[in-house]
DNA sequence: CGAACTGTTGAATAAGGTCAAACCAGGTGG
DNA sequence: CCACCTGGTTTGACCTTATTCAACAGTTCG
């Protein structure tokens, strides 16, 4: 386990100040941006900066004071938490796109690490706290993430509590492919193919098992023919139905 | 499993609309009502309407048009995700001042079964909505109460993927007793006693085990001497630090 | 080309699940 | 009042699944 440890955000490392070129902005039709008006996202492009990290950097840290919330722009980033003796519970994985962080509390519950260079439009969490009283848009934005999130991470008690590990490592992929659809538009991203930046150990601290039965479970899924593996970062789905079947626990 | 089908809420059962008693509510130092101001508490009160459901009745069902949201003034419900094969996962236990429902999402994605008699202070789906969007101070108290929720599922997720039978029951312990504690007040309840609403297979099914596992561990704990059961819906706390260490892996 | 990872596969082990029997408390009815 | 029944619970014996431990294969990168 590689960590970068301390307060990472908002102390070191390149951070532009220069205006965002949000017209530009590669997720402006999916992130929290999306649901305000041309003057309220003028105000949050008011607090927002950019940054930049480095594959397996430390974005925050448990039990720090929280220093922002933001939107991924690029790459990926895995959260989690921790136990004392080092057992990690990966809580999620964020995509561009996707909302970073709790714009409610104090402090830091988890920990974020990015898994390729990742890209952040930050917001500062003070002046966040101010404009979230001051735009009820964004407000009510938030809560329709932070109850999402919330139905998320049920399904994955489902999941962690009941399913076989086969099932566990189809419900991934399926979800992996659902989120690529929701992003990537039309064209990306040829049909059925996931790409995978995270390795075996991320994918099995996400379903709670080990790395040798997630890949044993890879294999099986493969030779009954249900995906492809192209490489370790690269799977297609061959038999959506079969697949779904599996994830749902009808097979 | 006893399953009353059907959209019950909001049809039948004994359903008071006369003026709400607000003033003596045993709940109004804990519940979403406490961060209004009088005249918000005033109009929230005009939409509320209390609804009573007998022990084993079912709220709300998954897949359902959301009918309301609302407030649990007495009793214990559990909400649970069902896989086709019958396999549960109780994703939470709600007490007198937890708020239920998700006020964001037109599809209920929960079911929700009252575990005793259970009173609820409802607020119909399409009136929650239209006071939300008129008063930013409920709408900040439901974005908070949405952020804990999710914080607390994403440590049972850290306990459903990664903790042992031991290592659940004795968090599962922690946090009855840390909920009655912040409920309850002073000496309402004595010092670490537990009240257990719920049956072995409940319990089972919100730690992701059989409730044979879950007896097996009860008595474990018992005769390490880190609690006692007085009946089985009744346990007292011998030894905290113990049960702590065992519930953090530390033991 | 070889070192260092990461991932795969196999064999042995353990944790928890399954099946089955015994137990116990609370309610029923003689 | 007590024997009996019934449901939930506990306990025991055995089994299955996933983990652990270990060896091997494939990639990546100096």
């Amino acid at each position: 386990m590689k960590l970068v440890v301390g307060n990472a955000c908002l102390q070191h490392g390149p951070e532009s100040t220069a205006p965002l070129d949000c017209l530009h902005c590669a997720v402006r039709e999916i992130a929290v941006c999306t649901a305000l008006s041309a003057p309220e996202r003028e105000r949050l492009r008011g607090i927002a900066v950019t940054k930049s990290f480095e594959s397996g950097a430390t974005i925050f840290a448990a039990e720090e004071p929280t220093a922002m919330v933001g939107t991924v722009v690029q790459g990926t980033i895995k959260c989690f938490k921790l136990m004392v003796d080092g057992r990690q519970q990966v809580v999620g994985f964020l995509f561009p796109g996707d909302f970073i962080g709790s714009p409610t509390q104090e402090t830091t519950r988890l920990f974020a690490e990015a898994l390729t260079p990742v890209e952040l439009c930050i917001f500062p969490f003070p002046a966040i706290q101010r404009l979230i009283r001051e735009m009820p848009n964004l407000e009510r934005r938030l809560l329709q993430l932070a109850n999402d999130d919330l139905d998320l991470a049920q399904e994955w008690m489902l999941l962690l509590g009941r399913k076989t590990a086969q099932e566990r490592l189809a419900t991934f992929l399926l979800l992996l492919a659902q989120k690529m659809r929701a992003r990537g538009g039309a064209g990306d991203v040829p049909q059925g193919q996931i790409a995978l930046p995270m390795n075996r150990s991320e994918i099995a601290d996400y379903l709670g098992l080990t790395i040798e039965t997630v890949s044993r479970q890879f294999s099986k899924l493969k030779a009954a023919g249900h995906i492809a593996i192209a490489n370790n970062s690269e799977v297609t789905i061959r038999n959506l139905d079969g697949l779904t079947a599996i994830a749902e626990g009808a097979a």
